[in-house]
Parts: C-alpha cells; sequence; structure tokens
DNA sequence: TCCAATGTTCGATCTGCGTCGTACTGTTCG
DNA sequence: CGAACAGTACGACGCAGATCGAACATTGGA
C-alpha cells in the first residue's frame, strides 16, 4: 500500500489552504472525509454528500486538496483510499477542522 | 461617527468567510489590519502593504471582507475607518487569525 | 492473456471574479 | 455656493480555475 506524493505538513501555507478550502466542492470533501472517515472515489459516503460531477473533476479536487496537505492519497490496488491527514492538520493550523464542522450559524447564534 | 451596514457575527459562516480570504489581496488586506491596526483607504500603513491596485478595486475588496463578517467601516467625516472585528471573529472562528499570522512555513517548521 | 474496474491526464470550454477607468455620491472647507 | 477630497457604483475586460469528455494507465480477476 503505496502513497502518493504529498507535502510535509511543516511546509503547508495558510494561503493554499484556504485557496483550496475556498470551493464549495473542496469543502463538501473535506467535511465528509472529518465526518464519515476515509473513502474511495467510487464510494456510498462520497456519493451521499450530494456532489454530481464527474470523474476527472473529482480527481482535480482530490489533487488540490492533496497539494494543500489536507488529505492523504493511499494506493489500495485497483482503488485509491483519500484519507483526511486529521491530526497534523489540528497541529498545523489549530481550530480549523473545527471551523469547518460547523457550517449552520443558527448553531453558532444559539452559543 | 455612523457605521456601515455589516452582518451580526453569528450569522457569518465560514463558507463565505474561506471565499473572502482565498484572495491573495483580501489576506494581505486583513493581515495589515491586524498587525498594525485600523487604516483608511488612503493610510500609509495600508500603502506599506505593498499592494498597489486601483482605489475602486481595493473598495471592493473592503465590501468582500465586511460581508464576510472580517471587518467593520466607520465613517468619520470625509474617510472611512476600517477596522478588524477582532474579538467577534475569535469567538466566532476561535484561531483561524492566529493561523493568519503565521505565513512563514520556516517558523512552523522550528516549533 | 484479455477484459473490467478505478482513477489520472490532457485539451477544450466556459463561467466567476479580480481589475480598471470613469462617473457619481457625500463631506468638509473656503 | 463651489471646489477638493475620499470613497462607492457601474460597466467592461481578461484571466484563472472549475468542468467535461475522451484517451490513457494500472491493477485484479476470469
Amino acid at each position: 500500500m503505496t502513497e502518493v506524493i504529498e507535502p510535509a505538513i511543516e511546509t503547508v501555507t495558510i494561503d493554499v489552504v484556504l485557496s483550496a478550502l475556498a470551493d464549495p466542492v473542496r469543502l463538501t470533501l473535506v467535511r465528509a472525509l472529518d465526518a464519515a472517515g476515509d473513502w474511495t472515489c467510487g464510494s456510498d459516503a462520497l456519493r451521499d454528500t450530494g456532489v454530481t460531477i464527474g470523474k476527472s473533476t473529482l480527481s482535480h479536487h482530490i489533487k488540490v486538496l492533496r497539494h494543500a496537505g489536507l488529505i492523504r492519497t493511499r494506493v489500495d490496488g485497483i482503488r485509491r483510499l483519500v484519507t483526511l491527514r486529521h491530526d497534523e492538520v489540528e497541529q498545523r493550523f489549530p481550530g480549523l477542522l473545527a471551523m469547518l464542522r460547523d457550517p449552520d450559524p443558527a448553531r453558532a447564534a444559539a452559543r
């Protein structure tokens, strides 16, 4: 089970991360990884997110997220398992993942 | 000294904030506000950031940042004072401003 | 060996948005 | 009042990036 090349977390800049997360599709992908765990490009967890894009487009978004240091891709036989780099991202950018988890402003108002 | 209309911090979503911060110019503006305090569109603190854009473009970016809940604009006579909504942003998105403060990955590596 | 399944790469297309210039608004001061 | 200043609004333009389809690569199984 080899890994696709990815940046060391210390070399990742917030600028690149922000650009990566600015796209609604990629934000959905990261949220799905955070909530439902890993998936492959054809998995149900991904399909349940409601993102309906071509597989080439999905491949593109995964590449952007990987270059931003947010996810990892492991080659597992015929498929590629996509994983959120949870601990590393939390260490490099504390609180970031928690922010993404709360899309509903109403809950913030209730705090 | 009236205030230009701005969203309540509880109604601000992370999606909009990320879109606002994804632009390099706006990121520079927020960093300048965080480091050097308030400024007006013609102030030295702003000019020192090195952003060389037309005033209509600057006005556009300020509007985007204001709609994202990150800054506040107070009308002060002939000029408009731009302020970072520091405490509110920190309350709504803890850790966000700290992330923006550290653009150099080398420092993160040294931690 | 050949085929099916899973992604990637490449080229083309198209849309969003960052940028600019100009005109306009509002404020202060002479 | 009128001129100068500070910024906004608007329309136009151009480019980066999101999207797609098709061709290609790689692996596993029949």
